[in-house]
DNA sequence: AATATACCGTGTAGATATTACACTAAGTAA
DNA sequence: TTACTTAGTGTAATATCTACACGGTATATT
């Protein structure tokens, strides 16, 4: 830093609002901490930016150090700045939120140590978490609220290949309402980016139904009109 | 800071992306530069973040310092932090917008000597900016773009007292396209929250029309609908 | 084999919202 | 008086949204 800008140096750090979807409830991921202050409490992943590293590259390097996670598409959403927001002083978070693709295959790795565990928890049923995480997790979801009516972010919480009904979940979780079937269906078809696998669900104890997958391509050209639920 | 946080210690700053409406244009305001690196170019107005005030507090700051102007609404839109964006070293900005109404009254006061000068320019005669604030500005219409068309932003841009085609004009030049007026004037009334100050428009040479006043009450009602143009 | 169970998948009618479109009224200026 | 400029208004056609119920099909159970 040179001596024509002398004001505030301030550390800062990202912090990750992970939603997940799991067993029909919208997930956050939450790690124990192991290191004071707040000790022993509940918080959102985040860490300290580095020096070389983008605030983009710095979120998807946390998100990695933290879940094994690689190539998931981070979005930037509030800057959180508030002087006493900190006890050890002024640290200046930014936030971001990224929806995984939960199941099996991809497991959380063992993570940094100054972390105990990290977990999955149910978005309805969050312990008290450290520092002002509360705050920039209701941001957080509110900001999915808002972006699932318009944007194509609901299928990056579903397998690649998903039923309608599951994709109804989503909205339904997210949105906090119960949804039409029969619109929901009629909507989503007519906006043509979902690709009719011809293929049935397996190892479900009634009726299968049909799989569908995102099709990224169409919906690319879709660009600049509005979708809207 | 202490001794448990030793990373990146980063200095940041507000930039400010201030939007104006005047002579049927979007304005934005500029700096020209007294000081390198940049030194006369044009940039947007922004400042760094001092020890004691919260992101916000700081935005309003140097909007006061800049212009004069107090008590307006800004709000943060995006924070910029890529390792080069700064010649003289890592900063990080954190970017606010604001809708000011001009005209007559509120003259811009004189400024910090780090400007020579403030001038409110059309955004479609942008000279070349300063750092990324070709970047900043450009994100920042966006984003009033789409923000115009779900809350009450554009009578922030218009004297108190109005006429409708006043406001068509505000619509026209953010979305970049023309409004039919009828369709615009009905729908715009359908929401309710204009006052008909029963008041005709004065020093014009035609027909004056009738004076609307945005009602923040009756708006406050609205709360939880959604506004879509 | 028959039956129960659970979810899948589909259509329509009424209400509401959106779009496209053109002329007369009112005031000012010459 | 006339010319000019902007204000202010309605309707019909179309598209979108909403509310709503039942037969189909695979599995599990007896």
């Amino acid at each position: 830093m040179k001596e024509v800008l002398p004001q505030l140096n301030s550390t800062f750090s990202i912090d990750c609002v992970l939603f997940g979807f799991d067993e029909g409830e919208l997930k956050v991921l939450l790690i124990e901490r192991n290191e004071e202050p707040f000790k022993d409490w509940w918080a959102l992943p985040g860490y300290l930016v580095n020096e070389n590293e983008s605030l983009d590259q710095s979120a998807a390097r946390i998100l990695h150090e933290l879940t094994g996670i690689e190539n998931v598409y981070m979005e930037q959403f509030y800057t959180f700045g508030d002087v006493g927001r900190h006890p050890q002083g002024r640290i200046i978070s930014v936030a971001y939120y990224a929806m995984l693709r939960l199941g099996g295959d991809k497991a959380l790795k063992p993570i940094s140590n100054y972390a105990k565990q990290a977990h999955w928890i149910n978005v309805k049923e969050l312990p008290p978490l450290a520092f002002d995480h509360q705050k920039i997790f209701d941001q957080g979801l509110e900001k999915i609220k808002r972006r699932i009516k318009h944007q194509p972010i609901a299928f990056e919480l579903l397998p690649e290949k998903f039923t309608l009904t599951q994709l109804q979940n989503v909205y339904e979780v997210i949105l906090g309402k119960k949804l039409d079937k029969r619109n929901f269906r009629k909507k989503m078809l007519s906006f043509n980016v979902l690709k009719d696998l011809n293929e049935k669900q397996k190892g479900v104890s009634f009726r299968a139904a049909t799989l569908y997958r995102f099709d990224k391509r169409k919906y690319g050209k879709l660009f600049g009109k509005e979708i809207s639920f």
